[in-house]
DNA sequence: CTGAAAGCGCTAACAG
DNA sequence: CTGTTAGCGCTTTCAG
């Protein structure tokens, strides 16, 4: 047959399947000179264990997941400085890298799977029975099917509200982070006219940035406003423009300055401005939240709130191997820490100067 | 229990467990009735099917991997402008993604793997064993074992020189690129004096850039050195520095322009020869290759040939599914086409201005 | 230290 | 359209 099992390599070494596992599974369990037997028969056989038959005889799988949703901002995909495509690192890109560095340490490998279009049903199906534990970015998979899968086996959500109180969850400051990124603006810049472009009103990390952005006005006794300025549809560069074009648009004075919900948006919003002769900061001061690396190659670069997403993917895998080994532990919910990166276009660095 | 399995959802929506695989499998082979008692019962017990039963029983995974050496330059992931290390996208990042993407396409999940210290062995249990087919960094995974298991499914070897001959291989365009580059610095700037700084012997990438080094020389006349002039162990920033250390050590007249294996050594040179006082472009040119999102970062900007990573993934995903379909295709070897970035540091973009 | 036997949860022909 | 019957290849007690 094409494809020796445990016993054709047993049958050639003069062993039981037995043993021919044990060799695979606990080498030291095994005499040495049995072992050298069951191994050279293997590699006459080309032998090699079966991954599925090994997962489904002893229920785990030495691999963890990642579930993200196919958020594939066109503009983010052909971006990047000399229309070279491999220079813009994602958000899913930098979460993948902590989540496979961290996997690899603890001997676990790293299953990815995005989103497709077709429905997660087929997400979940492809990695839930595959892997030991995974990660979900929020809003990838129905609140109602990951309360299922966790049932058997650790889930942790990454980014977003804790949808599951009893699973752990990882986010990040977004609330802090746009208020110390207001606060700047106010009272480093002395800026009181702010807009705020937010995003559809179900992501729950552009609300929380609004937050931090009201709270910051409120502190400094300027107008609370219950809504964002303007609420984008899709974050992306696209409508960035768009909402630029319209803050301009409007009647009476305009902002001096305007704070993003995302970067996508905030450069989106640079290019609109310079082809309307509007300058920045000089005339408006333009922030954006995520902290891509887009953000520092667009001219002026932008001032931000960097967000740690490598360090989200390592703790996501910290949680999921700490659970897989107490299954009982108490859920953690942890918050990152955010940081405010001041660059030009907030009027920090500089003057603004085409790249 | 706490795993449903299909005989507790069948025997819960009065059905066989074979309609129970259905409903899943192929839901259009199932009357909407039954289908929908079957998903009811489903729903309520908690059920959802297990990778690995599946793939056992059905000899498929609806997973592809992707195998990389631990190729873990401390400076590439220390690197990045302003301490970000985000920002720096490495060449494993480049291929995840465009695997990712292609496979998303096809249906397919990705399994990634680097190559622990601890040695292959587990590296290819890990993966081997979990997928349909997959991918192989050069260098990763001894010969002897893909060989092995290249004779269960399908392999395609990236990079590298093709090691096995009946299996799809992919790689870049080494050596036409650096007799490209070189010719551009021989013939656009009229340097004759030249260095070349390889990498370790056994990296055939390395040796075959320095053949397109040697055929430009040769084309111009210019002495054809059977060696570079100096080879680097690791191929890193520290010993690109050192690399340049040692040129400008050696007696006689300095090169006018020296020609890296690859990206990082000639950052780390830039940054020692700028110690030394030297000044690049103006009193030697420099060149790197690859590519890497620093080269277009570091000032002066890297003049570079650039790799086409991400495609490199997407080609090993279409190859591998395209096998998957025909088993006894022809085993194809493409060779992907790199491009020549004229940038600062070969005097072709003004002159070299600091950060 | 090694063997025997019993599944793990699902798919895959065949029959109906 | 649905049920029956065998395994898929390995791990695991439990004995020896």
């Amino acid at each position: 047959m094409s494809t020796p099992t445990v016993y054709d390599v047993a049958e050639r070494s003069g062993v039981s399947i037995a043993t021919v596992s044990r060799v695979y599974r606990n080498p030291d369990s095994v005499r040495a000179q049995t072992r050298d037997k069951v191994l050279h028969a293997a590699r006459e056989l080309g032998y090699f264990p079966s991954g599925n038959a090994r997962g489904l005889a002893s229920r785990t799988t030495g691999v963890l997941g990642l579930c993200f949703p196919d958020y594939a901002d066109p503009d983010a995909e052909a971006d990047g400085a000399d229309g070279d495509d491999s220079a813009v690192m994602l958000y899913s890109d930098q979460i993948i890298r902590g989540m496979e560095r961290a996997a690899r340490r603890h001997g676990y490998a790293l299953l990815i799977a995005a989103s497709l279009e077709g429905g997660p049903q087929t997400l979940v199906e492809q990695v839930a029975g595959r892997v030991d534990g995974f990660a979900v970015l929020a809003r990838t998979i129905p609140t109602e099917d990951l309360e299922i899968i966790s049932r058997r086996l650790p889930v942790v959500m990454l980014a977003g509200p804790r949808e599951i109180d009893h699973l752990d969850h990882i986010e990040v400051a977004n609330f802090d982070g746009e208020r110390e990124l207001t606060r700047h603006l106010i009272a480093d810049h002395g800026l009181r006219r702010l807009a705020f472009v937010g995003g559809e009103i179900d992501s729950p990390d552009a609300e929380a940035r609004f937050g931090g952005f009201r709270a910051a006005c409120q502190e400094a006794d300027l107008p609370v406003p219950d809504e964002p300025t303007i609420r984008a549809s899709m974050m992306t560069q696209a409508e960035g423009a768009r909402a630029a074009e319209a803050l301009l648009d409007r009647g009476g004075a305009h902002p001096q300055g305007v704070l993003f919900a995302n970067d996508q948006m905030a450069v989106g919003a640079l290019h609109a401005l310079e082809s309307r002769g509007v300058r920045v900061p000089r005339d408006i001061a333009v922030t954006g939240f995520d902290g891509i690396p887009l953000s520092r190659i667009v001219r002026p670069a932008l001032t931000t709130v960097r967000q740690p997403m490598r360090r989200l993917g390592e703790e996501a895998v910290d949680l999921l191997v700490r659970r897989l080994g107490d299954r009982s532990r108490e859920p953690v919910s942890l918050m990152l820490p955010v940081s405010v990166t001041r660059r030009a276009s907030c009027g920090c660095v500089g003057e603004a100067r085409q790249l």
